[in-house]
RNA sequence: GCGCUCGUAGCUCAGUCUGGAUAGAGCGCUUCCCUCCGAAGGAAGAGGUCCCGCGUUCGAAUCGCGGCGAGCGCACCA
């Protein structure tokens, strides 16, 4: 309803300006700083100021006597220097959201591939990973409101230095056998994802003092890569296992994958000699040979670095000097299987039923049969860490390079800062500290170290102070349905302290901070959520019904796009004129009504606020920013605090207000709902 | 050294892309509000050199240049 109003306001003054300047201008639609200047501030005299040499005051002057009335408008006002300051016909405008007005629904045939996730299969997520993985999964929600067919993939790493230093770890220092740890893996209780977290951060420190025990990565590297031997064997155990633990972490956040493409497959299945081939052929790589890169397959640096000078001071290896490909090569590998453009795919074989019933694929490379298509997307958005900026350049470069300049163009890093620690979480958790450390604003997580907070401890954690809180406040629930509230509160405080932040702010993350339920947090939206529906409950309990509102203010069903104009139909003018309309409104009685009811500022303010869901999913995916969506969920529920306080809605005697009251917070209701869900936060049945 | 990002209230952050009205929110602090649709809430208040300087502009937190301070990158690791 929202921007079908701001369009028709767009069009109309710049037809105004077309008319009195003949110049042709775009027109902006602002908010406007205070509620009380109206809901839409358009700053066009400003611009108009500079070519016309006038006062902006006065131009806007012209423009507001330039016309007639604008359908939906009830007054525009001069304001400040120049402003010209819209008040929406409330009456119009409510009931075009009964009405359900602007509604649209779309078929898309293209696929956006979102990758997330990506942890390294050797240890427990910690709470970076979950950074990651909350914002690319409520990014993909963003997109999917809005009808966008999108894949979600989670690249999976198992035959990497990380996952091979877990395997040196049970061999040399552990002194595990396969069947050891086969044993622990299907032993819950041993939770092998904690294991190999222990097991990394030691044999990382054993590597720093003793060097020579480097010998026992390349080794088991070189096992992994050949594909055969026990360590190649308990690298797929571990790997395997851990991409388990990783899938059940991310589920209790309501966040699952469509597909695991695997490096392995990626190896056997020579996806990269193929890439190779293509990089040769249109020479976006060559052969050094000459300076510290001899014998390498380099890429140029003036390839993806603006005004880098051809030489080798900064090229990228793209092939090392004994023949094996980097990392990048990979990369470029895969991105090019993601737009469909390697020529070559996986084979796949389902690797998890979710208990939704939803299924996860993984890459395999014995054909099978039954399979989805995967791949082939549009555009193709990169969930990684801000710090591979570098290396993300690189890919898109060789995209560039081989000619697939469109691909390149929707090749989008999707980045964002890390998480880190608060020193004080630090010292809560024990981790020793140096004074300088003390005073710094944060202190980087490190698995390498060990430093971290594990995803699942965190969550354990959340749900158990929300347990507390809850059973305080309900000790007559049983414990499974005040746990299973307590569960949703702490996803909904977790989400949402992730999307809080804008992407290029670096959290610092803090025990107390994340544990809060109060103020800008998920609870407080939830609670909104939940005070509402307590009404609608409530209501019946008292063996009241719900009023047919639409019915009410008789709006013809089924639901449509209301008729512009004339009023023609079952609604003959004239109107009672209590709320004077400046043009013959498409439902009378619902204009009237509406128009009387959202003359309590509290309510219009709220309807107006629930009414932009839609635009506010569309303005976060614009600007890349889930935290903007988050935002506008709290700004909701802090208009239906105020709503709330302002009208006891039960005990309203006013039939018509009852009845409008009720509508208001169902559809309240419906508005959050529909927005959290986005965000990936449930509504418990009690808090 | 080069590149990228950041510097806004005591703290944590929005706002900067696209310049415009008295610079916002949450936390913390001070005072209030439960005969209840559960206060995980609400009302009111104190709190700002928008890092500094110069420039562009009718107008700069926002754009440009130069400083200062902080972080992150710049491997034949991933």
């Amino acid at each position: 309803m929202f921007h079908i109003l701001e369009k028709r306001i767009a069009e109309a003054i710049s037809a105004r300006i077309q008319s009195l300047y003949a110049i042709e201008a775009p027109v902006q639609i602002e908010q406007p700083k205070q509620s009380s200047f109206g809901e839409l501030a358009l700053p066009a005299a400003f611009q108009l100021a500079r070519q016309l040499k006038k006062a902006p005051k006065a131009i806007a002057a012209e423009i507001d006597a330039a016309g007639g009335a604008i359908e939906g408008v009830a007054s525009m006002e001069i304001a400040g220097n120049g402003y010209l300051n819209v008040r929406l016909d409330r009456g119009a405008y409510g009931a075009g959201v009964v009405a359900n007005a602007g509604a649209v629904s779309r078929e898309v045939a293209t696929k956006i591939i979102v990758e997330h996730t990506n942890i390294n299969p050797n240890k427990a997520a910690h709470i970076g990973h979950l950074r990651n993985a909350v914002l690319g999964d409520t990014f993909v929600r963003m997109l999917r409101a809005t009808g966008e067919n999108v894949e979600v993939q989670n690249y999976i790493d198992n035959t990497g230095v990380q996952v091979a230093d877990v395997v040196v770890g049970f061999q040399h220092l552990e002194r595990k056998s396969i069947e050891e740890v086969r044993s622990m893996i299907h032993d819950p209780a041993a939770r092998f994802d904690y294991v190999c977290w222990d097991v990394y951060a030691r044999m990382s420190q054993y590597y720093d003092e003793h060097k020579d025990a480097l010998e026992w990565r390349h080794a088991t590297l070189h096992s992994i890569e050949a594909g055969h031997g026990i360590e190649a064997e308990m690298a797929h155990l571990v790997a395997d296992a851990i991409v388990d633990a990783h899938i059940a972490t991310m589920w209790r956040l309501n966040i699952a994958y469509d597909v695991l493409p695997r490096e392995s497959e990626i190896l056997h299945l020579q996806f990269w000699a193929t890439a190779f081939e293509q990089l040769k052929q249109r020479k976006a790589i060559y052969f050094e040979i000459e300076g510290k890169n001899k014998g390498c397959w380099v890429m140029p640096g003036s390839a993806f670095r603006e005004g880098s000078i051809e030489g080798d001071d900064d090229s990228k290896v793209i092939v090392r000097s004994n023949g094996t490909v980097t990392y990048v090569g990979k990369d470029i590998a895969y991105q090019l299987w993601k737009f469909g453009l390697l020529g070559k795919d996986f084979y796949y074989r389902k690797w998890h039923t979710y208990p939704n019933g939803h299924d996860v694929w993984a890459s395999t490379d014995e054909p099978q049969t039954g399979a989805p298509q995967f791949g082939k997307g549009t555009r193709v958005y990169n969930v990684i860490d801000t710090r591979q900026s570098y290396l993300q350049d690189v890919v898109v470069a060789g995209l560039r390079a081989l000619d697939y300049n469109t691909q390149a163009d929707n090749s989008i890093h999707f980045n964002y800062e890390m998480v880190a620690l608060s020193p004080r979480t630090c010292i809560e958790m024990g981790i020793e500290l140096t004074e300088e450390d003390k005073r710094l604003p944060y202190v980087q997580v490190a698995g390498r170290k060990g430093i971290g907070v594990k995803a699942d401890d965190l969550l354990d954690k959340l749900i158990e102070k929300a347990l507390e809180e809850v059973t305080s406040r309900h000790k007559e629930e049983p414990e499974e349905s005040r746990r299973r509230a307590a569960t949703q509160i702490a996803i909904g405080a977790l989400r949402y302290f992730m999307l809080k932040f804008t992407r290029n702010s670096v959290i610092a993350f803090d025990f107390a901070e994340a544990l809060s339920f109060e103020g800008e947090t998920g609870p407080y939206v939830q609670y909104s959520a939940v005070r509402a529906r307590n009404i609608l409950r409530k209501l019946a309990e008292r063996g009241e019904t719900l009023p047919d509102f639409q019915a009410w203010l008789q709006i013809p069903t089924p639901i449509g796009v209301a008729p512009k104009g004339t009023g023609e139909g079952a609604y003959p003018a004239p109107y009672p004129t209590d709320y004077p309309a400046p043009y013959p409104p498409a439902y009378p009685e619902a204009y009237n009504i509406m128009g009387r009811q959202l003359a309590h500022e509290d309510c219009w303010q709220l309807l107006l606020s629930a009414s932009k869901a839609g635009s506010a999913i569309e303005r976060a995916i614009a600007s890349g920013e889930p935290a903007h969506l988050a935002r506008y969920a709290f700004q909701l529920a802090q208009s239906y605090s105020n709503f709330y306080h302002e009208f006891p809605v039960l005990s309203e005697t006013d039939l018509e207000k009852k009845a409008f009251l009720l509508w208001m917070t169902k559809y309240f209701i419906e508005q959050l709902e529909k927005t959290l869900s986005v965000l990936g936060i449930e509504v418990p049945e009690y808090m």
